[in-house]
This record gives structure tokens, C-alpha cells and sequence, in this order.
DNA sequence: ACCCCCATTTGAACGTGTTCAACTCTTGCC
DNA sequence: GGCAAGAGTTGAACACGTTCAAATGGGGGT
């Protein structure tokens, strides 16, 4: 009828996105009710009112679902970070207020978001946080570190100031990686880890300019350059 | 013919034994040659020239079957270091030695070992080296890394000595967490990252004893074991 | 010799993620 | 209006890991 079909803008999305939102919409809340494992492809086809086979048109496999999932927790962290960061000068509460917003926007999901992160350390995983398609929320999450970083009174070795976000994020990914494990009730002793590692960080980051210090540290930024971050050869 | 079967110590095993070794040789050979996701239970069972259902008479699950590997990469391990344990005296060398000869024991098996190490981060897998079912291997670490200590000359802040080789040996679990994510020629990043790390760790030991060190020291040491290893709650 | 018990073995069947040839519907063009 | 082309959609079929009720077999007690 009235529908002309500008290539992008439109709110009436061209109908397949429609399609493809429905899908991740009943896909995000059947995992969330029942457990990524306990999902299956047909229930949420079912669910969604369409076939398998729809479903894999829009979405390569189960685990791209998730991506979906992933992106909202990013949207949500970075919302509910946004005015510890404009307000907050000193880098240790800096860094603890971000992580423990991050705690705290994905306690509920902690038991599904248990089974799939274990994608993490599957190189072969779209969903491994060092592949090529993560890079998008990878550097999202490392520019959170830098404005960190850059909106603290924190006084680094300019040598590793460069590299620190990126170091700061990996601090990320391992306390994720904890936090994965972490059987405690509301995830309290990842809490306490974040809490008391935080303040030693930025203590070594004060010793890190000390004259004895400083050949340690520019050995190991060297390293880590050395080494190559997330490039393949 | 003149086979009495005495219940043990007897070369020819109780039978089950043997069907249960016959399937762990196929699966692990199977494994090696095609690599683990393309070796389907199936073609293991004929190979072997069982059943499919035997086979799960014997092995929890697939993954189960890899233990055994896990199992012997250590056991090649534990035998090509202990020349170096013997002779070396210095540390840095030590853990560098142990290390490297890690690396070479695995190289065969880089890419079919990076598709099962991904259990790693997975708190649910039995492979997991922090599951309950791993903790043999797991201990066998730890005390892997306690020798390159305790035979070494390094002087260390006694608080931290204690829970060292537990701090080693999770060194050690990122150090192959990075050579899965490897696709350097023969593993060669790995190499330097090891090569390079091992004498900042060691000086880094020497640093923890410093009277401008020792505190952080004592205060990280606490944060370790308050968090509790590998207990559940 | 017989029989019973239980470790061992079997393979069909189940539920899963994924694929694909075929079908339907929409859109743009005459 | 009619028509080709391609986007969208279908569900049966495939391969896999896993389960299980049933069959097999051997060894010890009588």
C-alpha cells in the first residue's frame, strides 16, 4: 500500500526484521526462564510461532542468539555506570564502582550466563570474547576502562598508561571468569574480590612510576606489546 | 587356554579391564588422528569393535574418555622435567624449564587439545581443572610447582611461600588458556611469553619480600585465601 | 550337571543442533 | 493485471551424544 521502503530509518521495520526480533526477544526469555541448556531450538521456534528452519535463517546457530543477550548487558552496564564516572575522581573507586555495576546487572542471569560463557575460552566460539565478531564489545569494554583511567587523578607511568585499559579489561575477563566459578550465594565472594583487588591495582600502579620499579614495569609492557594482542599469526 | 584369572597384580587383566583399555587406546588414537570433534562416539565403538552402548559401560561420556589423555600428557611431562628439577638450582630457570618442556610435550596435540580445553571455563565439565574430578591432576600440579620452589634458591616472604605453588600453577592455567588461543607457528608466542614472564615472575618474588613491598604482599596473600580455592560455598 | 546371579554387551531409540530442497509470499517492473 | 526474482518460510531428514531394556556369558554354589 502506503509502504514505500526507505533502505533504512523507517520505524515499520522491512518486515523480516520483525521477524528476526521476535525470534531473539523469545529466544532471551526462554533462556532466562529455563537455562541456555534446557532451551531448545524448536521450543523457541515454536514459541515464536515459526519454524527451525526460520530461526536459522536469521541466526547461524544457537550460540549467535546469545550474542543478542551479551549486547544488552553491555547496554545496561554502560547505563548504570554513566554517573559513578562523571562524578568520581579516584581510580580505585572508579574501577570497583564499574565492576561492581557489572556484579550487579548480571547477578540475575549468573546461572545462564554460566553456561555459555564457558565460550570464553573456545577459541573456535563467535562468542569468545577474543574472536573477530566480540571485537565490537571488546573495544567497547576497553574504552569503559579507558574513561576509567582518563577521568581519574590516578598518576601512571605514561609507558603504561597506554596499555592499561586493555590490561584493566583482561582484569575483567578474569574476574569473569571467577565469577563463572563462583558458587557463592549472590556471587559475594566475587564481590569481595573486586572489592580488596582493586585498591592493590592501583597501589601497583602508584609503585609502577617508583625508580625500582619502573624497569619492571616497562619489561612487562614490552611483553605485552611483544606478544600481539587478539592478532592471529 | 591356560588363562586363571587372579583377581589382581596379574599382567593379563580382569577382562573388563581390558575392553575398558581397548576403548581408551582407540578413542585417544581416534583423537589424535582426526581430531576430537570429528571422532564421533560411533566410529570409536567399531573401531574398538564394541558397541556404541560399551563403550558408555565404561565412560561417563566423551569427555570422560579425554581424561586419559589429560592423564598421559602429565605423566610425559612430569618425566621430562625431573632431569632439569634435579640439576637446576635457580628459579627462574626452573619454572621456565618446566614451562617450556609443558609446551613441547603438548605441541603434537595443540589443535586437538584447544578443542577440549575449552571445558576449562565451563564450571559444569568433569575436565574442568577446577572440578572435583580433576583435583588428582590438579594436586599433581600444585606440587609439580612446589618442587621448582622448594629445590630453587629463592628467597621468598615466607607468608607468600606457602601459597606459591597454588599461584604457580594458576600462572601455569593462563599460560595455557593463551596457548589455546595460539595459532603462531609452533606455538612460538607462547614460547616468549614464557620465556620472558618467568624472570619478571622471579623478580617479582624477590620484590614481595621488600619492606615497600611486603604489605601489598601480605595483603594479597590474604585476599587469596580468604576467597578459598576450589571450595564450593 | 544344573542354575542363578551379576558383570558385561548389545543396538534400537531418544532428543538435540543443524541442514536443505522445496514451497509461499512480496516486490518491482512491464 | 501479470510475471519473474528473490526474500522469507517450512518441516522432514541428518548426524551426533546419550540412554536403556533386553540379551549374553561365565563362575560359584548345590
Amino acid at each position: 500500500m502506503c509502504r514505500v521502503d526507505q533502505p533504512a530509518t523507517t520505524p515499520s521495520a522491512p518486515k523480516g526484521e520483525q521477524t528476526r526480533a521476535l525470534i531473539l526477544e523469545t529466544a532471551l526469555r526462554l533462556f532466562q526462564e529455563n537455562g541456555y541448556d534446557r532451551t531448545t531450538m524448536r521450543a523457541i521456534a515454536k514459541d515464536a510461532g515459526v519454524s527451525v528452519g526460520n530461526a536459522y535463517y536469521y541466526f547461524e546457530s544457537k550460540e549467535h542468539l546469545v550474542q543478542g543477550f551479551y549486547d544488552r548487558m553491555v547496554a545496561l552496564h554502560r547505563e548504570a555506570v554513566a554517573p559513578l564516572l562523571a562524578s568520581e575522581p579516584k581510580f580505585a573507586a572508579r574501577l570497583d564502582g564499574v565492576m561492581q555495576a557489572w556484579l550487579e546487572v548480571s547477578e540475575p542471569y549468573h546461572e545462564f550466563a554460566a553456561q555459555f560463557f564457558k565460550n570464553a575460552a573456545d577459541p573456535a566460539s563467535p562468542l569468545s570474547p577474543f574472536s573477530d565478531e566480540s571485537s565490537p564489545a571488546r573495544d567497547a569494554g576497553i574504552g569503559l576502562m579507558r574513561s576509567v583511567l582518563l577521568g581519574s587523578t590516578a598518576k601512571v607511568d605514561p609507558e603504561l598508561r597506554e596499555d592499561l585499559p586493555e590490561l584493566l579489561w583482561l582484569y575483567q575477563m578474569a574476574v569473569v571468569l571467577f565469577w563463572v566459578h563462583d558458587k557463592s550465594e549472590k556471587a559475594a565472594k566475587t564481590g569481595m574480590l573486586v572489592r580488596r583487588s582493586t585498591p592493590l591495582i592501583a597501589r601497583l600502579l602508584q609503585l609502577s612510576a617508583t625508580r625500582v620499579f619502573r624497569p619492571l614495569t616497562r619489561e612487562g609492557v614490552q611483553l605485552f606489546r611483544d606478544i600481539g594482542w587478539f592478532t592471529s599469526k
